[in-house]
DNA sequence: TAGATTGTTAATCGATTAACAATC
DNA sequence: TAGATTGTTAATCGATTAACAATC
C-alpha cells in the first residue's frame, strides 16, 4: 500500500492559468511550445512549469517541448472538464444572476440547470434560460438529478439553512460566495469566492507603503 | 539605509480573515482573546497568528492575550479601511451590477461613485443609487475626483481599451474580473477575481481522486 | 507572586529554482 | 549526429510550526 502524493493547492491554482494560456496559443495557431517559451509568456520559471506538469504525467518530449493541443487536452481532463457539469444556484440575487449570465462558464462545460430562491414572487421566472424554483424544492431536485455542484449565492444569514438542506445529498462541491467559512459535512469540498476579502486585499496593497512606514520595519 | 521586509502574499490574504473573525467576536461581546483560542476558531496554528500579527506591530500583552476591539482597529488600519474609498466601476453588465448592489462593501468603507459603460442607451440610469455615465467621460471623471480604485467588469476584449484610457491617471488599484492577466503600467496594482479559474479549481478538487488514480502516483 | 501568554528565535517543512543526465 | 529540451534529482529559498525566555 503506497501513499499518494497530494497535489499542493499552489499547483492546483496554476492549472486554470496554464489552460488559459494554452487555449490562447491554440487560438493563435501555435502547435508546439517549450517550457522556456511558455515561462516567458506566463512570467514564471520553466522549472516550475515542468515540475507542475510532472505531477500528472509526462506530457512533453525531449528536444521538442510540448504539443499545445494535446497538453491542452490533458489539462482539460485533469481539471475535470472532460464531461459537462450541471450546477444548481441557490440564491437568485445579483450575484446569482451574474453567474448565470456569464457565458465563459458554459464554454467550459458548466451548465446552470436551476436557480433556487426563497422569494415566492420570482418563482417561475427565467434568467438567461434558467428557471427559478422555490427553495423548498431544492433537495428533491438535487436527489432526482444527482446534482453534485452547488453555487451558494445567498446572504450569509441563510447559509446554515442551505447547508442543512443538502446534508447527505449528492452535492460534493460548493462554490461559495458568502463571506463565511462554511462548516462542511464529510466529503464535501468548498471553493470560496470572498469578494470582500479580495477588495480588502487590494486596499491593503495600495496602503502597504504607508503602513510599513508607520509601524516601521522590523530591522 | 535599511531594507524593508516585504509582507508575503500568504500573510496578506489572511488579514481579511482575521478581520472577519474579530468582527464576529466583537458582535458577540467578547473583549479579549488569546492566539490559542483564536487558532481553534480559525483552524490555524497560534504560532501563525502571532507571527502574522508581529509583522505589523506588538498588539498583544503577555499573560493576557489580545484586546479584541483594539486588534480589530489595528487590522482595520493595516487594511487601509481607516478612510473611505471611492471606486469607479467600468462595465455595467451583470457583474458590475452585482458588485454595486452588494451591501458588504459599503459597510467596509468602499463607495461606488460612478459606473461607466459603452452602451449609450443606459447612460443616465441609476443602479442602487449609482449613476451610469458614458465611457468617454471616464478619464475626465477620474482626473477630476482623483479616483484611485477601479473595478474592471467589462468583457475581456474591452480590457485593453480601458487600460489605455487610464494610463497615467490617478488610478492605482484595479479590481479585475476579466479572465486575463492585465499588463500593468508602473505603480499600478491588480487584484484578480478569476471566476472561471475558481470554478475550474473546484472542478479539479472534485475530480482529483480519479485523476491521481488514472495517471498513477509517482512512487 | 504564580500562571498565562506573548514576541521572537530556532527547527522543520514544503515549494521553488537550478542543474544535469536522459533522450528525442 | 548534434542540438534542444524534457523529466527528475539536488540545492535553495521561504513559510509554517515549535520552543522558550520575557513579561504582564
Amino acid at each position: 500500500m503506497y501513499k499518494e502524493k497530494r497535489i499542493s493547492i499552489a499547483v492546483i491554482r496554476r492549472l486554470p492559468r496554464y489552460y488559459r494560456y494554452l487555449g490562447d496559443l491554440l487560438d493563435n495557431g501555435i502547435t508546439r511550445i517549450s517550457s522556456k517559451e511558455l515561462s516567458v509568456r506566463m512570467n514564471i520559471t520553466a522549472s516550475q512549469i515542468r515540475q507542475d506538469l510532472n505531477n500528472f504525467g509526462k506530457f512533453g518530449q525531449q528536444g521538442y517541448g510540448y504539443n499545445v493541443e494535446s497538453l491542452y487536452e490533458e489539462i482539460r481532463t485533469i481539471l475535470g472538464l472532460g464531461k459537462p457539469h450541471d450546477i444548481v444556484i441557490v440564491g437568485a440575487g445579483k450575484i446569482g444572476q451574474a453567474i448565470v449570465n456569464y457565458k465563459h462558464f458554459e464554454r467550459r462545460g458548466f451548465k446552470f440547470v436551476k436557480i433556487f430562491d426563497k422569494n415566492e414572487a420570482i418563482v417561475g421566472n427565467k434568467i438567461n434560460g434558467t428557471s427559478i424554483d422555490h427553495i423548498s424544492n431544492l433537495r428533491a431536485y438535487i436527489d432526482e438529478h444527482k446534482i453534485d455542484f452547488l453555487a451558494l449565492t445567498v446572504p450569509y444569514e441563510a447559509c446554515d439553512e442551505v447547508m442543512e438542506l443538502i446534508k447527505g445529498s449528492s452535492i460534493r462541491g460548493i462554490w461559495n460566495f458568502s463571506p463565511v467559512d462554511l462548516e462542511l459535512p464529510d466529503g464535501m469540498i468548498v471553493e470560496n469566492v470572498h469578494l470582500t476579502d479580495s477588495l480588502m486585499t487590494l486596499s491593503y496593497k495600495l496602503n502597504e507603503d504607508s503602513i510599513l512606514g508607520e509601524y516601521g520595519p522590523k530591522k
